[in-house]
DNA sequence: CGCTATCATGACAGCGCTACCATTTTCTTT
DNA sequence: AAAGAAAATGGTAGCGCTGTCATGATAGCG
């Protein structure tokens, strides 16, 4: 009566993977037993480990992971979500993070928002999907939809790139600061007609942050705080616009303060081919502390962050968390540096 | 007699997770059905549909993608293997590839093998582990382990950067004819005391052979075709160390051919340092079209490579090989073009 | 109006692996 | 040498989802 025909072997996947089941029956042990012999090789006998992993080798055996996470709720994964990857602070960040990372058999799942915070929630779903480890994020602001998600998620998280109370853990700088601490410096060199030129301002918010912070000294010192705002995110193309934009608009101007040193020097080198002389007709100034700043004459004036660091110190973070270490500093403040160059 | 015991609840994870099941149980159908709306939505009803996807609003589901994978044995994962992340040609390839698979729901899993084919070896077993619908590699050379793998493997493989018979598709550039291109442009600019300056050539094959092309050339016009390797991979710095060793060595060269613009932005920016005149007394090209090229002065001589697009084409041929789309042309050449600049 | 195509839905089983517990084997200890 | 502790191993039962097939509901047709 019971239906246990014999079933004509409904397999749906031919399904030519080898399998730990095969790995164990070569040699000789029970799947369980392979399955330790390869994630905790210290919890079997030397002889089992020995046999599984000729096993192994003999078979080609590849294991699937998407199983293995499965099984056991945890993945090698770590999201890194950035807003972009034609800024290669960002890129610098993710190589931070990644060498790091990997060296400890960690992947990485790279999700890029384009400054968009509905596009970063939909990316944090996705990752979540995936059973990620944890997540690495570049800022601290986030979409309703996103912030609820991520407070009720039971991993860790990173904030990294600017420095304040974030969800969990963050690296960063005070970018606020930074602002503060490159017009400050044009103060000191006597300049008083001050532009701010930064890209998108408001998908940018780190460059506006420092955009606050140079106001605010300027304001303080009774002193006008002009920006003009540029549509394409930085480059050396939108350096040599801004570097015109402001000679057409504010004629006066001494120094120009630029949101990032790829616009910075753009207008340098914009201003060589046109003439100029730098800083005698017209000072500039940067951030970020790309090496190309190093190179250009006069040398950049800039403020330089530590990128890779970030990323590094990121991921060594995530690790001391995962590994189940209490991580007592939750904030970490990475400095920035101003460098001055002969651009100022 | 048979220990058919109650068994006491024995579950495992807490599991806090919203479940397909909660899902379906709330929208009133069968867990299967709300699969389907979720994924096929063409194929269930429009109020199975509505309810479903309300439900998933409410519950604040969030799809189990891992599970998902193995059920079906397709991830929405395409594995991107790059040699470095500090060469920023990578990581244009890895963002016109990015732009265009997460446009259509594709995640990228990132790997970076520092040169090293064992090290790829290493990272394609684990992306296979991951059920990658596809994988894409820089370069067609892998190690003997990697090439077999590979070849059992039943998923899209795209080899990129380079153009060759390669294991599935292959979207690149032909870099012994740029190598011949830029010499022959030399040539007819009336150099003849021309050198090669790479880095790390066994490792950064691609420059190696573009160096081939280069010396192919001289030699056949009866010229000697010094090569200066350096240390350090591209960076400005290492292009300043470059032109420093050249003018040591050869002190007669009229023209160094860099293997990379990065290399030749650091000389030129060097010489000019130096007052040495580019090109009357040093002239310098270099290869891949970096914008930084066309903001110094005088403008360097180099040889664009559609990087980005290599990326959009090879995601758009994967795309269509993942859509079952018959693919005929297996290679494709993007090309490069001279730029000639003043450098030269 | 009966019969077949089409659509919508559901039951069942299983993807390959690991957590949990139980059991066996080996090593200590007095 | 017996008792207890520790190490090694295995059986069972899922993780959450989707492929396969079967069924019921709806439409199409002469």
């Amino acid at each position: 009566m019971s239906k246990d025909s014999p079933n004509a072997a409904r397999q749906r996947r031919s399904s030519d993977q080898v399998t730990l089941s095969q790995v164990a029956q070569m040699a000789g042990v029970s799947p369980i037993t392979a399955s330790r012999a390869l994630n905790h090789p210290d919890k079997v006998s030397d002889s089992a480990r020995l046999s599984v992993l000729q096993a192994v080798e003999t078979l080609g055996y590849v294991p699937n992971l998407v199983a293995g996470s499965l099984a056991s709720a945890r993945s090698r994964l770590i999201a890194v979500i950035v807003p972009s990857l034609i800024n290669s602070v960002f890129v610098e960040v993710i190589k931070g993070l990644q060498e790091t990372l990997e060296a400890e058999g960690y992947q990485i799942l790279l999700g890029n928002t384009d400054y968009d915070l509905d596009r970063e929630y939909q990316l944090v779903r996705t990752f979540l999907g995936w059973s990620c480890s944890a997540l690495v994020t570049a800022g601290l602001r986030h979409n309703k939809a996103c912030h609820t998600l991520l407070a009720n998620w039971d991993h860790p998280i990173m904030e990294v790139m600017e420095l304040g109370k974030g969800m969990d853990l963050n690296v960063g700088l005070d970018h606020v600061a930074a602002g503060r601490c490159m017009v400050n410096h044009l103060i000191d060199q006597g300049y008083r007609h001050i532009v701010y030129v930064g890209a998108r301002l408001a998908h940018d918010y780190r460059a506006g942050m420092r955009y606050e912070g140079h106001k605010e000294v300027l304001q303080a010192n009774g002193i006008e705080a002009p920006l003009v705002e540029l549509d394409t995110l930085g480059s050396l193309q939108a350096g040599a616009e801004g570097l015109a934009q402001v000679l057409a608009s504010y004629p006066h101007t001494q120094a120009i303060h630029f949101a990032n040193d790829d616009l910075a020097a753009g207008a340098l080198l914009a201003a060589q081919r046109q003439g100029l002389k730098v800083p005698e007709d017209i000072a500039i100034a940067g951030f970020n502390g790309l090496p190309l700043g190093q190179h250009v004459t006069p040398q950049l004036t800039t403020i330089l962050s530590p990128r890779e660091e970030m990323g590094r110190l990121a991921a060594k973070e995530l690790i001391r968390r995962l590994g189940g270490k209490n991580v007592y500093r939750r904030q970490h403040d990475v400095g920035f540096t101003l460098q001055t160059g002969g651009s100022t």
